[in-house]
DNA sequence: GATGAATGAGGCTTCATTCAT
DNA sequence: CATGAATGAAGCCTCATTCAT
């Protein structure tokens, strides 16, 4: 009976103002760093500056709380991918270069690296939230660096590889760097220098992919088909 | 039919021997399942078929049960690996292939890669066994990687690369499909193919590595195409 | 009859500030009636009235609320005590009395006498415990006596015994009664008058420590018959 | 049907050898140090040079264990305490200082002194062993420094004081003495001199006994009913 | 809307006791 | 007689969730 209740505002629905957005950004901070079992929703509120009970305003439950937090980031992760479209005309080589080193300015060394930590750590308990972060972020990460990989081997500066999987290959040190800075780095154990560690995967990425009979010179000739491994 | 069994069904049964190995691997699937935070030790407990106070028969606590697993499989696979680089007398780009595709057999392909994915997770909730893995595993798997690039660059056959670097660079794509395998994999999305994604890592690495004054000499050896696993 | 209870009975009853009061008191009394170890949380939260997590709300643990209880009382009793002392202008030999019988009305004759005996009983088990009690309580009230005497010494009233052994052997019968009101005397056996016990301990002691250069001036006023507290 | 048990040794009965001596000297040190609640069988057991189980073939269960460990340690207290009786015909200060300081080398030094601690810590748990170690034990040594006082009195050598109150003021020390070694002092908090102690003590008691108007001369005059407090 | 006191299920760990061998 | 592996009840502590104010 609605005449039991003047008030028409439902309770649990989620206001349009700062709020949700200072517990989300918190709740990220700590679901990064303790993952989801061991971020304690007291902290989370703490973080944010508000009570325990404010977060229960906004969100049902602690899985939705976690779930609200990847849909978020996921916002910003993606509108940070698209920007990674360089649209560079020089070598594949340097355009692989730029957007390595684009990347760790732009995702891997700030905040947003945390939620790459986050998906690979609780997407086996969360395969909804898996499933999406797949869609929108994975798949369009990679079909950027394997058309990169196709233009540089249809240019005939890279060898034929294997792109999907190379693409795999390629993305591994970039997450793993991101994953260690928040796991063993965070406990000061064996610290790794990014730029050096950059430095080094390009060096090898470069020289593993380098066309090797025409090095500099000449892009456009000696093309094999790719080992078709499916 | 009772007659069978003229003595009573003994509460438990006393098998002191055969216990430890049982927690173990108990333990081992109740860490790779849930993670070494939600792994509760009933389950382990029950999962071997003993109660709980058992588990306390056998080892101290959660913690040094949970070495106790790593020492039992990762340590002592680690153990060989050393001792076959020793003694390995072949050529370091095969040494390295050899050593990947075993660690793959050994690890990778197992659930023990759950160890793996685990640690990358909840290092940073549990310091003191973040720091026990570290020494135990990650140091010696590094000793170990770095010492096959040192022994491939003093011999002529790798680049002068930076060893610490490229280390993690290569460990980089290996620890990335073990995580793949209990993240995205788990959830069914993106199955990736390992045998594929291996050789074109290997492909890739061996280029990369490819030590440039024997370029000109015998591209035929070094470039040749990848053994084939089929 | 239910229609004098409108609304449903809540499942608690916020009081945060009477609630440390209502927890020590609890606690007071449990450790007290079974010991440090042998007190159980749930049944210092349940004769509080609360249940076993609200304690945890005021105090971080056991030995936390061990200490609190200790804090909230004897030391609060030995801070009152310290400020008596200094402003004492009488004889020594009274002040040394009134101490004592002081110190039974607060202390030795209360509950929290039980405090003493349980330290005794169980510091062994717990250093951590040991340590704080000792001092906060064991030292300064060995301060005060020892002041006490020293006091004594320097203004002629006593003998210059070994004032820090002297402490000892002072306190040795004050907790004593203690100790046997919470042993044997709470079987019923030997029930030992306080006040006779304590009249008998002050005579021996005023005597014990009387000052000999004075015993052939005065001996009608240093010997006179101890105030009668009847 | 005592023809189904062809061995009719019952099998909780104590044997005579030398087993239980073992099991209640290692309980007695466990008991000691931890008190009963924290004294656990395994290390008892294992401090006898048994195992866990053996204990159970001797007694019952913890508690009786317990009230063994007592009664047999009643036993040697006691002839002890009868040594005591010194027959010494010298002054009665003399015979005082000399009984302490032969309870101090036969029992207070000794891990006799241990079952003092026991009693005054567990006998509010255990009211019947209370009762008897009362008996046996604390009476007789009660009526043992009576006699002396009452002799010294009768002698003229020592004041009218209050014997019965007086007896338990003077036991204080020795008794604090003895718990001090078990408790605090196990925690190498405040260590104390033995020897210091007793000196102390020993002076401010024949100080504080003294008869006031003839000290060393006339022993044998000037006697007054002493303060009846009953 | 906000608060934060209160709850209680659940996890780790201990240890007296049992009993097949 | 002895053993010691196994049990399971019990205690400390945590934290997601509720709800009176």
């Amino acid at each position: 009976m609605p005449a039991l209740e003047p008030k028409t505002k439902p309770r649990w629905e989620r206001r349009k103002d700062a709020r949700p957005q200072e517990l989300l950004a918190a709740a990220l901070d700590l679901f990064v760093e303790r993952g989801y079992a061991a971020a304690r929703l007291d902290d989370v509120a703490a973080r944010a500056g508000v009570s325990k009970g404010t977060l229960y305003l906004y969100f049902e439950n602690k899985e939705e709380l976690f779930k609200a937090v990847v849909r978020e980031n996921l916002v910003s992760a993606l509108a940070e991918a698209e920007d990674y479209i360089v649209r560079s005309t020089g070598s594949s080589r340097d355009l692989l270069r730029a957007f390595i080193l684009n990347w760790w300015d732009r995702i891997g060394q700030t905040k947003l690296s945390g939620i790459s930590k986050l998906m690979m750590a609780e997407s086996g308990n969360f395969p909804d939230v898996a499933r999406f972060y797949h869609e929108e972020v994975i798949s369009r990460c990679n079909a950027l660096i394997v058309g990169i990989l196709e233009r540089g081997i249809a240019r005939g500066e890279f060898r034929a590889v294997d792109t999907v999987n190379a693409n795999l290959v390629i993305v591994a040190p970039l997450v793993m760097l991101m994953m260690w800075k928040h796991s063993f780095h965070s406990c000061r154990l064996e610290p790794i220098s990014a730029k050096d560690y950059l430095d080094c995967f390009l060096d090898l990425l470069i020289n593993g992919l380098q066309s090797p009979t025409l090095e500099a010179h000449s892009p456009e000739t000696l093309r094999e088909p790719p080992p078709n491994h499916h």
